[in-house]
RNA sequence: CGGGCAGUAGCGCAGUCUGGUAGCGCAUCAGUCUGGGGGACUGGGGGUCGUGGGUUCGAAUCCCGCCUGCCCGACCA
């Protein structure tokens, strides 16, 4: 053991140096998995299945969803929402208050304590952040108010597939919304709306907006969010007008109601349905060019549903003038754990997966071509330490082929090329997964292309 | 929950029909040669054949039960 001591350097990162990496790709497709993005995040070492539907986080995984959650979290507080952290276990009393703990099927998970008591494992947080606001809330000077939490939760699915897309045990965004009247709600809604489409441009990704079925509390204010792909579960239909949209540019005072009502109308006017809310008047109302026909994954749902949780568990507040008032709530979800699957299904290649720069677990990965080189040693060390956070140092002493395989495969936005030859004027080549090209550069000018991204 | 399929080494599979004590590729370990797209050679290690019972001199193989996983459908973020 003193002898392995010794051959550590002082820094220590080993993390991310893949000789000590717990980051197992795998060549072959397991047989369980049948669509890509199961498959990738298999071969690629993101996760391993430990029962059915429920799935271990390995280190890249983790990685990847500690960005989402990171880009989701900023979002969520630009548009005032505060952030807590509700249990996932929950008392079933808080859900024979709403009604809902025998309208709920066999999803529920339900649990026994050992004093007998009934719990279970939350499938969403309605009743409970209901319960805390009215606990904490009485008086229409409190409000609005905007919660969320980002949490595991379990639906005991009864046919569990596509990895984690629809796992048993999902991380989840939710967020709540609670206002004094319909025009307050209203405002939420479209705030969080525009929380959306900026979450989703920064993750990389095309999510787009389509209206849903209210079910029987009716009205309009329900949304999805699909991301396109082949595997998809709803068939989707968009005018094309609703694409390169920048929110990321589209400055919107979330403060004014007039602001936002404007903006809401220009998002929803383009037409976006999926196939249960399709209506084909409107469809070819739309100029052919710019139908857009495909498949959706289902990553994000916006919701108003109005009193109906206030009412049935009796939480109110007092108004300007003395009266009672049941808030108005909305809730707002985003599947985050379904979305690592998602962006796979949108964005890979046969070589393996494609990140987008924003969630990428890695920023580059540093292919070291002839490990022992001195040369290419000290040249790989020296822009590993630019970053060793955001790197991934290849020092395995394997043949390039596998190294520039399993790079394609782990899909890291760049890949820095240490050879040889290269490596004694001090250039590397730089890769860029997305396109596959390829440059003989600097080192200096590699890194700046790479920090820069 | 209906219908179908499958569990044999870390992964992918053969062997099951026709019972005789387990094999291939990859991975892994040691060594040598290699060194820019999963390299070659030599040698080695690793398996309660999902599980419980039954039939048999003998079961991965035949019979029954159970468990687990995958696919299609219904359902679902």
């Amino acid at each position: 053991m003193c002898c392995l001591h010794a051959a550590l350097p002082t820094r220590l990162s080993t993390t991310m140096r893949l000789s000590r990496s717990f980051l197992p790709t795998l060549k072959e497709n397991p047989a369980e998995a049948q669509i890509v993005s199961h498959r990738l995040m298999l071969r690629a070492g993101l996760v391993r299945q430990t029962a059915s539907g429920i799935y271990a986080w390995l280190p890249a995984g983790l990685k990847v969803l500690r960005n989402i959650s990171q880009i989701v979290r900023e979002e969520q507080d630009r548009v005032g929402a505060q952030e807590v952290l509700m249990p996932t276990l929950q008392s079933a009393d808080l859900w024979k208050r709403s009604g809902r703990y025998d309208a709920y099927g066999p999803e529920m998970l339900r649990i026994q304590d050992r004093h007998k008591r009934e719990l279970l494992y939350g499938p969403t947080n309605e009743e409970m952040i209901t319960d805390l606001f009215g606990q904490a809330v009485k008086s229409y000077k409190d409000m609005p108010q905007v919660l969320y939490h980002i949490q595991w939760k379990f639906r005991d699915e009864m046919r569990p597939r596509f990895g984690v897309m629809r796992g048993r045990e999902f991380l989840m965004k939710d967020a709540y919304s609670f206002d004094l009247d319909y025009a307050s709600a209203v405002a939420s809604y479209h705030r969080m709306m525009l929380a959306y489409l900026r979450t989703f441009q920064r993750l990389g990704v095309r999510a787009v907006p389509m209206r849903a079925d209210t079910g029987p509390i009716g009205g309009e204010l329900s949304h999805e969010f699909l991301i396109l792909a082949p595997t998809g579960e709803s068939g989707v239909f968009y005018d094309a007008a609703l694409e390169d949209q920048d929110w990321l540019d589209t400055p919107v005072d979330v403060e004014s109601p007039t602001a936002l009502e404007a903006f809401y109308t220009r998002v929803t006017t383009p037409y976006a349905a999926t196939d249960e809310m399709h209506d084909t008047t409107a469809w070819d109302a739309v100029p052919e060019d710019r139908r857009r026909e495909g498949r959706g994954v289902e990553v994000g749902h916006i919701f108003h549903f109005g009193t109906k949780y206030t009412k049935a568990m009796d939480v109110s507040v007092i108004a300007a003038d003395g009266s009672q008032i049941y808030p108005e709530m909305g809730s707002y979800g985003i599947g985050v754990s379904r979305l690592v699957g998602a962006i796979i299904e949108a964005s890979h290649d046969e070589n393996g997966i494609i990140w987008p720069a924003s969630i990428a677990p890695f920023k580059a990965a540093i292919l070291n071509l002839k490990v022992g080189d001195e040369t290419c040693d000290a040249l790989c060390e020296r822009i590993y330490n630019e970053n060793p956070e955001e790197f991934l140092y290849d020092d395995r002493s394997d043949r390039a082929g596998a190294k520039f395989a399993d790079a394609d495969l782990m899909g890291h936005p760049w890949q820095i090329v240490v050879g040889p030859r290269s490596a004694k004027e001090g250039r590397v080549e730089l890769k860029r997964r997305a396109t596959g090209e390829r440059h003989d550069l600097s080192v200096e000018d590699a890194l700046a292309l790479v920090l820069a991204d």
